[in-house]
DNA sequence: GCTCACATGTAATAAGTTACATGATTTC
DNA sequence: GAAATCATGTAACTTATTACATGTGAGC
């Protein structure tokens, strides 16, 4: 449902294919409502076709495969907007960063930092990611959105920034313990 | 593979019945991992004890059905923060709140500013939560995984509060245009 | 008398992931 | 010559959800 509903988002703003869906689902601002595969995609648009939701043309670019563009129909525009308001409406939030951070005293102080270093850097990249979207965004619900999630992020990494040290001491204090009892 | 870390991660700080499982999956910290129902815990437990990584005790409290009370041992332990450390390490945040902003114009006002109130009260709602934990919670480390969530849930809700106008209008605008075509 | 909280568990079903299969072109 | 990008798709597998099954005691 969450591909569904990804696809059809995507395809009221415009044409696109199934190797495009799975790009947009990995990098800009759709990230927030899925990461899909081919194999949960490919499947998802042969059924909105077959449900009439949209249509599909190949196009042939010469030295290129051949790409299914899916355009959405009228059908599909009313249905989307249906499936909008239908629930699930919750946010959900699934952290493996936090749980680190959460057990940091049981990890050894390098890989803590490491994957500290990794979580800032993942959020700075998707903060310029989707600032650079911004820079280059006409539609008024599409800002706000890229906003929402710029200065969410940024707050979050505001965070870590501000805290790690106390993260890092943590675990430092508990590794020279295990090393002490182990004396 | 969530589920599994989840209970593992509640179970390294003491000991639990599934039951306490579920309702820790969706109010307080653990929120940020999962949200885990009956029917994926019970069979995690199982496949723990099984594996030696848990044990379990059946409590019997007069007047009540009887608890089946696990702890972690001295290899679970170990496996979980082995299993910490193996990805996949990715945050991953799935906002239909998001997907309806983003489509704002397409919805009814009415219905975008009752999820809009959802979304607000959610977040007053959650943030109260885990400063209630944070005020009685004597762990650095969950301290820590405590103020981190409050004070970037702080910053969505900010957001949503200041520009929630915004939103609020392209819905207006749309709808009335919708309304004056149709004459 | 009804509903909620406590408490465990299973079976059918839905959904998505991973790995595989295929193959051309471009860049290093 | 290797790797990356473009491009579509399937099959086996894993995982989790939903609904069901069962039963007690407390509060309204």
């Amino acid at each position: 449902m969450t591909t569904r509903k990804f696809c059809l988002s995507v395809l009221v703003k415009g044409e696109t294919t199934g190797y495009e869906l799975r790009k947009l689902s990995r990098d800009g601002l759709h990230r927030y409502f899925t990461d899909a595969s081919y194999g949960s995609i490919y499947p998802c648009l042969n059924k909105l076709e077959r449900e009439g939701l949209v249509t599909c043309r190949e196009e042939t670019t010469p030295g290129k495969p051949v790409r299914k563009v899916y355009t959405i129909t009228d059908k599909g525009r009313a249905a989307f907007v249906e499936e909008l308001q239908e629930p699930p409406f919750d946010d959900t939030y699934r952290s493996p960063f936090l749980m680190l951070a959460l057990h940091a005293e049981h990890l050894p102080p390098k890989f803590l930092s490491e994957r500290i270093d990794a979580r800032e850097n993942e959020l700075r990249q998707r903060i310029q990611a989707l600032s650079e979207e911004l820079s280059i965004c006409s539609n008024p619900a599409s800002c706000w959105t890229l906003r929402s999630g710029i200065e969410t992020m940024a707050a979050a990494l505001k965070f870590i920034e501000n805290n790690r040290s106390e993260l890092e001491s943590l675990s430092r204090a508990s590794s020279q313990a295990r090393v002490q009892a182990a004396e």
